[in-house]
Order: structure tokens, then C-alpha cells, then sequence
DNA sequence: TTGTCAAGCAAGCAATTGCTTGGTAAATTA
DNA sequence: TAATTTACCAAGCAATTGCTTGCTTGACAA
């Protein structure tokens, strides 16, 4: 038996990982990839080096590599829609509600789910129609929460118009901001956040 | 001569052009690409397919795939910055001023455009540092001018708070409309644009 | 001990990529 | 008419791409 035996000194530890999450591992890398160059951008070479692997290794957790881009954009979109529900769920007033909700989007869009997000906004169109039909069908869901939020900001005049360009607009001006956020710049989300409101809000009585 | 010899059928006229601009022709043509498929997804194949010719010849015209992209980009700006400045040249009241400068933005980001607006706001980041920096350059000059027509407004009473924050809000939310345009839908770029002044702006007298 | 399995490696294949080269027909200039 | 230039093609090269295959290794179970 070779139990002992190394070829050559490229055998490395097999067992690198203690935590057990190698899936995650990669996501989570080709996530800030696809941000950082973009889908077509990023090779399998570049994720597996990411993760300390060879190339064809990923390969045995996903199935190709559009099913990692899917994997990352569901993965945003999803903690984005859950955020969301869990702020709604607080019950609070209109105005206070809206402005919790901006909060919640933002600290994910600038914070943790930085990668995530974007790639959900600026990569999910190269998947293919069905997987992106998916996707769609959770954004419009995401905005369809929204938009109730927004009526009920009309109902309390605290907002003029809640239509669906309205609407669009609104959540463009958030979504924008993931291309101009700097982290190491002057203001925190929590600040843009509510900046946004007193935006598109009326002023306080 | 070999003028009325075709040695095969592969053998096109080779004067096929009855508008010399054949450079345009690839410019405009790796634009619409680029938008659709992104500039990576895009091969030099592709391009040169959209407008008739072999593989090779694109880099007569351009000498890499890079400055195709560099020039649809820079051509992007220019445009939208030419268009801001001759709309501020018309010196209109503070109010009519932005409502111009926001529908010519507008008419330009969804008309005829799109593709080389698009490709500026979102795919320029794929250029290299020194070919970015001149980017980055001109949209800072039109942020700037952008900015001074904020102040205005500030001065007159018609907008709150003209900060940089407020100022990027601003333009994300006119932005981002290329993302959900529809062509053939209910609402021009007009009605767009009076919609976010209607959004931003405080409510006449 | 023996067998199974999750996880990954080494090697490489077929296709695609950006780009180069040598040539050529037509238009333009001298 | 002769020389030059413009604009392009045909062919292909070297590198890179996504992905497959057969095998190895350590962990655990019977």
C-alpha cells in the first residue's frame, strides 16, 4: 500500500477545511468575483483558486457554472425578501415603516450581502430564461411588498404618488447607490437610508 | 482582371457599404451587443458578424476589443454631456431648468442611447485603470454641472437639500430607469422624467 | 479488516477566444 | 498608366475556456 508514499510535493492537505462548509466556501467567493469582474469575467480557475482548489473540483458541488451564477443570485435576493418581511412584520406606522425598510435594504445592499446583491442586479440577466424567469419571479415579489408599504405612505400623506413608476423610481435610487457606496467613505447606509426618505418623504408636519 | 471572377460564393461585394462609416457601423454594433450580452459575453465574432464581416477585420478599425469598448463608452458620455450643456445654455428659471435637463437625460438614457448609455453605466468598469480614469473624468465634469443645477434649486426653494448624497440619489433613480424601460410600454421618457421632478421636487407654490 | 462514501486532485479534451499575418480587390492619387 | 492606400478576407495560432474522467485520500461503518 502507498498510504505514505507523495508523488510530488503538490499533494497538499486534503483535509484543509475544519469548517465543513466547502459549498458555501464557494459562493460566497464566486459572489465577490462576479462583482468584482463580472460573470463572464470570472473563470472556474479564478473560484477554485479562491477557495484553495483545483479547477475541476467545484464541479462536483455544482453542476456547472451557471448553476453557481443562479446559486449567488437566489441567494440575494432571498435574504433581501426575508429581511423585508421580518421589517413589515413589526407593525410599525407608515412612515416609520418605510424608513425601517429602507435601513434593512441598504445595510444588506453596502454590508454583508454587497456581492450578493449586486450580482442579483447587474449579472442575473445572463442566465438562462427559465432560471431568470425564477429570479424575476422574486424581484417582483420583493416589490410587490414594497409597493404596499408605499400605499399605505399615500393613505398617511406622507408620499404623493405610489405608482408603479414612483415605485421604480424609489427603489432605483437605492439600488443605484451599490455603484457609488464607498465603505471607507463619509456616511454609513444608515445615513443614506435616511437621506433617501427625506427625499421622497413630505416634511414632517 | 479579375473584376467579374468570383472564385467562390463566400466572396461578398466587397464594397458593400454605400455609407463609407463603416467604424460607426462597429461601434454601434458592439453597442447593442454589449448591452445585450455584456462586453465579455460578446466575442469579436459577434461583432463582426452584426456587420458583415470576417473575424479579422474589426482590428483594421480598432486595434483590440478594448478600445472597441473604450470608444462606445467615451461616446456614451460625450453625448449625454454635450446634451447637458446645451440645455443649461438656454438659462431657464432654476425649475424648468431641471425638468429640461432631466427629460433630455432621459430622452437619451432610453432613445436612441440606450445602448451606448448603458454600456457606460455599467460595463465601462471592465476597462482597464488608465482607460477608466478618463471615464470617471467625465462623469465627474457632468455630475458637476449636474450639481450646479441642484444648487439653484435649493436657492430658489424648490428642493431641500442638494448634498452629494442627495445629488447621487438623484441620478440613480433617473438611472436605474434603463434597467426596467420598456419601449413598448404605457410611459415615454417625458413622462418619466416629469414623474421623478414630480418625486423630488417640492409641490408648486 | 473490509467496504463505502464524501471530497477533491491531476490531467487533459474539445471548443472558443482575442488577435496576427499575408494577401487582394477596389478606390484614390500621382 | 503606375503607385499607393483603404478596407477587408482567409487562415490560423497560442492561449484560455468550461467541463469530464479516472483515480486518490481520509473518515466512518460493518
Amino acid at each position: 500500500m502507498e498510504v505514505l508514499s507523495k508523488p510530488d510535493g503538490a499533494s497538499v492537505a486534503t483535509t484543509a477545511a475544519p469548517d465543513a462548509n466547502r459549498r458555501g466556501d464557494i459562493i460566497r467567493a464566486a459572489g465577490r468575483l462576479f462583482h468584482q469582474k463580472g460573470y463572464n469575467g470570472t473563470t472556474i480557475r479564478d473560484i477554485a483558486d479562491a477557495v484553495n482548489m483545483r479547477s475541476g473540483s467545484p464541479f462536483y458541488h455544482f453542476k456547472s457554472k451557471h448553476e453557481i451564477l443562479f446559486t449567488v443570485t437566489t441567494e440575494g435576493i432571498e435574504v433581501m425578501l426575508r429581511n423585508l418581511e421580518m421589517v413589515i412584520a413589526r407593525q410599525q406606522p407608515p412612515r416609520a415603516c418605510f424608513e425601517a425598510c429602507v435601513i434593512t435594504h441598504m445595510n444588506y445592499l453596502l454590508g454583508p450581502g454587497r456581492d450578493f446583491a449586486w450580482v442579483m442586479l447587474y449579472e442575473s440577466r445572463l442566465l438562462d430564461p427559465t432560471e431568470r424567469a425564477v429570479v424575476h419571479c422574486m424581484s417582483a415579489r420583493y416589490e410587490e411588498v414594497f409597493s404596499a408599504v408605499l400605499d399605505r405612505l399615500v393613505a398617511s400623506g406622507d408620499l404623493r404618488d405610489a405608482s408603479a413608476i414612483a415605485r421604480k423610481l424609489i427603489l432605483g435610487a437605492i439600488n443605484w447607490s451599490a455603484q457609488w457606496y464607498d465603505e471607507n467613505g463619509a456616511s454609513d447606509p444608515q445615513a443614506i437610508a435616511q437621506q433617501l426618505c427625506a427625499l421622497v418623504l413630505r416634511e414632517k408636519n
